[in-house]
DNA sequence: CCTTGCTATGCAACTAATTGCATAGCATCA
DNA sequence: TGATGCTATGCAATTAGTTGCATAGCAAGG
């Protein structure tokens, strides 16, 4: 139970609509916490009847209405009990892994296929990487005066770009390891 | 749906009970897919209707008998139909993103308790490196001829080697940005 | 004009994963 | 001799997450 944690930080850092927040998990909060829209309004609905959040109804022409939330008192304290509670171990779900290990029992076709597979996986972490760095120059740049919200948030994108670093000298080592089979 | 596959893999790197599974996915297979032994005993029954997988009871002195599980040609064939799928981008959750993200929205005195935490848990990470470390010298030594499997194996780990290198570094950067707050 | 895509919200059905509990006897140590 | 912990399996209840679908109108491009 954190996607209520994950939500409460994106409001706390800006406020805004079930659907505005959807957006950011796709783009910036979602590089760490995935999650759909379905979820997320769902989500959002509970948080309400906690009174973690509140939501200010506001009519737009020919569109339906959008409820704007925002963190209430009592949403910052669940948050803030929530922060100085011990970290979990996280779950690993590492699907390549798995099939790597897998391609031990397939055939060349198969790996033929694998390494094909690779190579694409590792163009999309490519594009990642590179989306994160225009991101980093844009909003941290090197002599601006950072808030602390804004050193936290670079902080974490650092960990983004070194994730993908890391991932692409990997994949590398694989396609090498799986052509030499 | 991807427990099953995770499991064929280690029933056919070596076939063996629910328990011994269970095991095997808190030390070696669990580096990157994690499961618990309920969660893997009810994914057997069902591997087992379908025809993936077949038991052979053994029975023990003063134990629950045992049903050993191993990976039946269907099986197999499914394994392999995995294989040649696209890989789906993984979902992420990245739970110390989110508190560290939110530390800019708790006082200094969660910010030293976030710290603690931080420190405790690249303690965790150092001794899994080290873990993994000892590991790669036990099963790959240097002038060994490793077979298809161990070498697929062994790039596997050499991936957990790599992301928790890059996480320590990634956190001593993070307790350097938290204490500079 | 037609298709695609965006804003904006949500229900329903299903699948997956977690948490808590239960059984049962053996081994080891204090 | 009592406590802890291991082997070995599993059910039940709950929570979380995914997938498919629905509504509704506007904007932009071919």
């Amino acid at each position: 139970m954190a996607l209520e944690h994950a939500i409460l930080v994106s409001l706390l850092e800006q406020p805004g609509s079930g659907y505005e927040l959807a957006r950011r998990f796709e783009r910036s909060i979602g590089r760490f916490w995935t999650a759909t829209h379905q979820q997320i309004y769902r989500v959002l609905k509970r948080m309400e009847t906690d009174g973690w959040v509140s939501a200010e109804q506001i009519g737009q022409d020919g569109r339906p209405d959008k409820r704007a939330y925002s963190v209430t008192a009592s949403g910052r304290d669940a948050l803030v009990g929530w922060l100085r509670e011990p970290v979990q171990p996280e779950a690993v779900r590492h699907e390549l892994a798995v099939r790597i290990r897998g391609a031990a029992f397939d055939d060349e076709a198969g790996r033929t296929a694998l390494i094909a597979e690779v190579t694409r996986y590792r163009a999309d972490h490519e594009a990642t990487l590179n989306r994160y760095l225009i991101g980093e120059r844009r909003d941290f740049p090197e002599d601006a005066a950072l808030d602390t919200g804004q050193r936290l948030q670079h902080v974490v994108l650092r960990g983004g770009i070194a994730y993908e670093r890391m991932l692409l000298d990997w994949l590398d080592d694989v396609l090498d390891t799986l052509r030499r089979l």
